[in-house]
DNA sequence: GTCTATACCTGGATAGAC
DNA sequence: GTCTATCCAGGTATAGAC
C-alpha cells in the first residue's frame, strides 16, 4: 500500500471534517491534529484555506467522476444505473444520518456564506445532474430528462436532510422504496 | 404602531440575520449595526450568544403556532390546510431562492455544530410534522399519516435546497404543482 | 439601559530556524 | 519539508462609567 503524500493526507483529513462538522467550523487546529502536523506547516503545501478547500472540491469531484464511470460499466440499462444513484441513499445511510448529505451539506453552507468557491461547489450537485439527465434521455421519456434529473437529486436532498435533523434511518429506507417505485413507473 | 423594546428588535435582527447568514458566521458587529446598539450592551438583555438563539428560536416558534392557527381557521377540509402548507414554497419563493428554508438550513447547521439548541430547533420541524400528521389523519388516509407528513415535508426541503444552490424560482413552481398533484391523488 | 474600554481567546497567516 | 515563534484580526465576554 502507497503510502500517501502531506498534501494527500492534509486533503483526505480536510474532507472528512468539512463534511462532519463544517468548513468554517473546521480549523486547522483540528486538522493539524488528525495529521498530526504543526499548523505552520500547511502553509508549504497550501496559500490559505480556501485553497484547501478548492483542493477538496477537487478531490470529490474527481471521487465522483470516478463512481458515475464504474456505474457505467456496471449497468448498460439506463434505468438501473438511476438505481445506482437511489442506492447510495442506502450504502452511505449511517454516515447520513450522523452528516446528512456531503454535497448537499457543503453547498448550503457556501451559499450562505457568499463563499467564492461556491460556484465550484455546485459542480458536484452539476455532475449527478447532468449524468442523471443523459440516462433519463436514454430512457425516451416524454418528460423533460433534466426535470425528471432535478426531481430525483431533489427527492435525496430532503430525504437526507431529515434523516439528519432527525437521526432517523427507518425514513431513509421508506423512501428510498418509494424512489424505487417511481423509477420503475416512469413513463 | 407600538414601538418595539431593544430586547425585541436584538430578537428580531438576529433572526433575519441567522436565516440569511448562519447562525456561526454572524457576529455581535452584525446584529449591533442593524439594531444600532453597541456590542457591549447586549449583555444586558442575554447572556451569551447562546441565549440570543435561544430566543429566536422561541420566537420562530410561537410565529409558527400562530401561523398553523391562522391556517386550521381559514380552511376547514384538511386538504385545503395541506395546500396551505404547500403555498409557503410559493409565497417566500424570492426569499427561498435566495436563503433557502429558515428551519431546515438552521437545523442542519446546527446538527453539524453539534450545538445544544438543537434539539429545541428540530421542534420548528416537529410542529408542521405533527400539524401535517392531524390533516392526515382526518383525510382517513390507509397509509401512516406520520409517513405522508414527513413525506410531504422532506419534499419542500429537497426542493428549498435545490433551489437556493442553483438560485431557481422555476424549478420551485414545477415542483409546487407536482406536491399539490400528489395531494388530490392521495387515496 | 446604554456606552466605552478592555480582557481574553481562537483562528488564519507569516518569518525564519532547522 | 517540518518545526517554533509570533503577529494580527475578529469574536465573545466583562467591568465599570455615565
Amino acid at each position: 500500500m502507497k503510502r500517501q503524500t502531506t498534501f494527500e493526507q492534509i486533503v483526505e483529513a480536510a474532507d472528512q471534517l468539512f463534511y462532519q462538522q463544517g468548513f468554517e467550523n473546521t480549523s486547522f487546529s483540528d486538522i493539524a491534529e488528525v495529521v498530526k502536523i504543526s499548523r505552520g506547516n500547511f502553509y508549504h503545501h497550501f496559500k490559505s484555506k480556501n485553497e484547501i478547500l478548492n483542493a477538496v472540491i477537487k478531490h470529490r469531484l474527481d471521487n465522483t467522476r470516478e463512481l458515475l464511470n464504474q456505474w457505467e460499466s456496471e449497468n448498460q440499462n439506463p434505468q438501473d444505473r438511476v438505481q445506482s444513484f437511489i442506492n447510495i441513499l442506502l450504502m452511505n445511510m449511517a454516515k447520513i444520518k450522523k452528516y446528512g448529505c456531503p454535497v448537499g451539506t457543503l453547498c448550503t453552507e457556501l451559499t450562505k456564506l457568499q463563499h467564492p468557491a461556491q460556484t465550484d461547489a455546485n459542480q458536484l450537485f452539476s455532475i449527478f445532474r447532468g449524468w442523471l439527465t443523459q440516462q433519463f434521455e436514454r430512457m425516451h421519456l416524454s418528460q423533460n430528462a433534466d426535470d425528471l434529473a432535478m426531481h430525483i437529486l431533489s427527492w435525496s436532498q430532503g430525504v437526507a436532510t431529515l434523516a439528519h435533523v432527525y437521526q432517523d434511518e427507518r425514513f431513509i429506507q421508506l423512501e428510498i422504496t418509494q424512489i424505487s417505485n417511481w423509477l420503475k413507473q416512469l413513463k
